[in-house]
DNA sequence: CCAAAAGTGTTAGGAGTACACCCATGT
DNA sequence: ACATGGGTGTACTCCTAACACTTTTGG
C-alpha cells in the first residue's frame, strides 16, 4: 500500500483558469499528461508533502492549498500497485514559471477549456473534475478569489476572475458594490496603468476577513 | 504505514444530537472512548472499508456517508507507528441500536454537549470538531436533515432537527413555507399519533430533489 | 370551553438585479 | 473631441423575517 499526494494548481492566465499539468518521465503513463505530485515521504505529514511537491514545481511556499478529496475507491487505479492519493488544490498568482519536478519531463500550463483534447494518466481527470467543482462552489461563499491575483489588483481583474471561474458575466456596478459593502478589498491609493481608457485604482485583499468568518452568517442566511 | 478510516455517526435522540462512540477494547488508548473505525483492508476501497466499518457498527447499509477529511499531520498521531487516517461522517436515524465491534468493548450514543465531560483517543475530539462545522454548514444548503428523521416525518421534527444542529430557533410559518415552496418535501396523507393538540401531518423527502441539485443555483445566487 | 400544537396569511425591510449615467485618460 | 474602460447611483423586484391569526385535536 502506498500513500501519495496529487496536485490541482490553478492560476488564472489571460482571463482563463489554468491547471498545472507534467508530462511524466517514468513508467507507468511515462509521456502522458498528468498532475504534479508523488509519494509521502515516512515521517512526513500529508499537508508537508504536498507543499514539498508545491515548493518542488513552482517554487511557492505560503499559498493557498486545501485539502480536496483522498481517492482510494478501486484499488487496481495505479496499475502497479495499490495506491491511495490524497489530493490537494492550490491557487496561485501567475508570476512563477513551473519547473519540471524529479520524476516529470515537463510542466506547462493548461487552459480547463482544453482539458477534453487530452488524455490524463491514473485517474487524474476525476480529481481535476472533483476540484472544479470545489472551486466554484467555494468561490460564491469564501473570499479566495485574490488568491488568484497579484498581491494589488483592479476590480475589474477581480470581477473577471469570478466570471472565469463561475463561466458567466457579472455586473460591474452589482460586483463593486457588494465587494466593497463586505469590505473584502481596501484601497491602496495607487493606480493601474491605463489599458485606453481611465486608469483603474489598486486594491489589496482585506486579511481580516481571512480570519473573522463574517462571511458565514451572510452564508446561513440562506436557510436560517 | 497504515491507513485506517473512522468514523462520526449523528443522530438525533430526544431533540439533541449524539455521536456514536465506543469503549477501545485493547491498546493504546484501552478503555478509552473513541471513534469507530479500523484499518482499510488490502484489496478494499476506502469508502467501503467505511461503510464495512459502518455496518459492524450499526448494521446499516445504505444510509448517508460521506468523506469527511483526511488526517495525517502528525506523523506520531498514533503512539504505535504512523496511521492516516481517512475520517467518514454519515447521519442515521435513530432506529437501530448500537452494536460493539470487534475491537470495541462498548457502543453507545453521546450527546455532543457532553463530549467536554470525556477525554478521547488519538486526535478523535479535532476529527468530531471537523465533523460538527461540515455538518453545520452543509445543512443550511443541502437537503440532508432528513437522513437523521426516520422515512416519514413531520415539519415540526424536521424544523428541530434544524434547530438542534443550527442552535438556534426557527420560525415556524418561514420555515414550513420555505421547505414547502422549495417542494423538499412531499405529503403522504397520513397523520402523526397527538401530542396534545392537532396532529401533524407526515411528509416523505422528496427524492427528486437528491439528484437534480437545483438548490445549487439557489445557492449561487449569494454572490453572483 | 380551554389548552396545546398545527398550519396559514400579512406586512415591512433588505438584498439582488438591471440599467442608466458620470468620470478620467489616451489618441 | 471622442473612444474606452473605470466608477457611481437609482429604481424595481423578490426573498426574508417577524408576527398575528385560524384550525384541529384531547381533556
Amino acid at each position: 500500500m502506498r500513500l501519495s499526494v496529487d496536485l490541482v494548481i490553478f492560476t488564472i492566465i489571460k482571463e482563463s483558469l489554468n491547471i498545472l499539468l507534467i508530462k511524466r518521465g517514468g513508467e507507468p503513463f511515462k509521456g502522458s499528461h498528468a498532475l504534479p505530485g508523488g509519494g509521502v515521504h515516512e515521517d512526513e505529514g500529508i499537508e508537508a508533502a504536498a507543499r514539498r511537491e508545491l515548493e518542488e514545481e513552482t517554487g511557492l511556499k505560503n499559498v493557498f492549498l486545501e485539502q480536496l478529496f483522498t481517492f482510494g475507491e478501486d484499488p487496481k487505479r495505479d496499475p502497479r500497485n495499490r495506491v491511495v492519493s490524497i489530493a490537494y488544490y492550490s491557487l496561485v498568482s501567475h508570476e512563477t514559471k513551473p519547473k519540471a519536478g524529479d520524476d516529470a519531463a515537463d510542466a506547462f500550463w493548461l487552459p480547463v477549456s482544453e482539458l477534453s483534447k487530452i488524455k490524463l494518466a491514473f485517474d487524474h481527470d476525476q480529481i481535476i473534475k472533483t476540484a472544479l467543482e470545489r472551486l466554484l462552489g467555494k468561490i460564491v461563499y469564501a473570499p479566495i478569489a485574490h488568491e488568484l491575483l497579484p498581491r494589488e489588483f483592479t476590480l475589474t481583474a477581480l470581477k473577471k476572475t469570478y466570471e472565469t471561474i463561475l463561466g458567466k458575466t457579472l455586473d460591474k456596478g452589482n460586483f463593486f458594490n457588494y465587494v466593497k459593502k463586505r469590505g473584502l478589498v481596501v484601497s491602496v491609493d495607487k493606480k493601474a496603468e491605463s489599458e485606453g481608457g481611465r486608469p483603474a485604482a489598486l486594491y489589496r485583499f482585506n486579511k481580516r476577513v481571512k480570519d473573522i468568518s463574517d462571511f458565514m452568517s451572510h452564508f446561513r442566511s440562506a436557510i436560517c
